[in-house]
DNA sequence: CACTTTTTTTAGACATGTCTAAATTTTAAT
DNA sequence: ATTAAAATTTAGACATGTCTAAAAAAAGTG
């Protein structure tokens, strides 16, 4: 039987894996969850123990097959139960995040498997993202964040890789859902900000924002 | 901030108190969650700490108010969650159970206020239980257990008083479900046992069975 | 009432998951 | 290559919730 905070920790190696190709750091695991180094490195040794992860003591995580399949499994249900809520329940999407955190961890294929059918196979969650098969495959959406378009390319927002209340609540500001056109009017060297235009109007947004905007390039 | 296991003492705590007048003892809390009387002792000490029992060593344990409303709260969350599992997601009346054990422990008030609002505010559960108010009320449901009526006495079923899964099945196979009529053909005083009719069919049903069946009489 | 049985509580142990502080290993820098 | 800095692990502690075994209190019986 896997604990709440082991799925926890797969979650996190997980989305940390999906930054880049290298072995995951105890650090980075480390504040992504909130914890310290040292609670980091006693569980690694659960999870090695239980086959979840590879690890070597100083060398970084990467998960098995079987650790990768559970931390999938994890996002799905999350994005299914995050969809009931905006789609059936009328949340907001920017609430629906810490609600989710804990029905991901409700333990029942079945429940998740009707639920996905009440919900008639959704594709995305409320923020863009993909929803795992149940076979623990993330399908690929074919978008670019947006600090990577060239100045001048035309996109729609398709999704968000980062589900934080203020961060939400800042786009919603900016008039930026799902759908929204964006063109970029000007790259900023010195700190990589955009300035951008949405809806005829013109907005400057950090890099820190622009690297967590989901984008489908258009003509 | 309570736990689930401080969460489950209470719901234990307060399903004993509806059963009679006394006083709940610690060996009937642990035979209903299935611990030892010892773990039981630990926890009341917690539960005395943060003011949801009134308690005194060796005198046994009853609610406070703070604990009732609590405690019914957690019914009215299992019972919403067990009426969307049936309802909604086309599961059996006889395995929500399970699932909605795991359901009545996620906290969000919106959550359940939501989900009320989606279902219609239903009255009742799929196993014909009052679901209790957001203020803590468990509505009364002028119904008397089957094995209190006398011969010849006929009834509906509204509901049943035992979630679990072996008990539903029975009532299944014997073509009992929310609605049906009953006749009471014969009791038996060797060992309270019953002989009812359903739907012109006769059948024997123990008082074990016969206690755990809501009737409303009819003529 | 004295004695036995039952119930309840305490004492001490263990597992999980956390923490701080110290030790160890790796990496970066001169 | 040696040393300094950063990252990681270990050691030891604590909180929660559980358990068994033993002690204490309450209830039942002749």
């Amino acid at each position: 039987m896997i604990t709440l905070s082991e799925e926890n920790y797969l979650k996190a190696i997980l989305s940390l894996s999906l930054l880049s190709l290298e072995k995951v750091s105890t650090n980075s695991i480390a504040s992504e969850i909130g914890t310290t180094a040292a609670s980091v490195s006693d569980m690694l040794k659960k999870l090695l123990e239980k086959k979840l992860i590879n690890y070597e003591k100083y060398k970084g995580v990467s998960l098995t097959n079987k650790g990768r399949v559970l931390a999938t499994t994890i996002i799905r249900k999350h994005r299914l139960w995050e969809t009931f809520l905006v789609d059936c329940l009328n949340f907001d999407w920017s609430e629906v995040h810490i609600v989710a955190e804990q029905l991901e961890h409700i333990q029942s294929e079945k429940l998740i498997d009707k639920l996905d059918k009440f919900l008639e196979y959704p594709e995305f969650d409320p923020h863009g993202e993909p929803i795992p098969t149940r076979e623990g495959i993330i399908p690929n959406s074919n978008t670019v964040p947006l600090n990577k378009l060239n100045t001048f390319t035309k996109g729609l927002v398709m999704g968000v890789t980062l589900d934080e209340k203020k961060f939400l609540d800042y786009l919603t500001k900016l008039n930026i859902s799902i759908g929204t056109k964006i063109t970029i009017e000007e790259k900023i060297d010195f700190d990589n900000s955009l300035n951008i235009k949405i809806n005829d109007t013109f907005h400057h947004v950090s890099s820190n924002v622009a690297k967590h905007l989901l984008i489908k390039i258009i003509k």
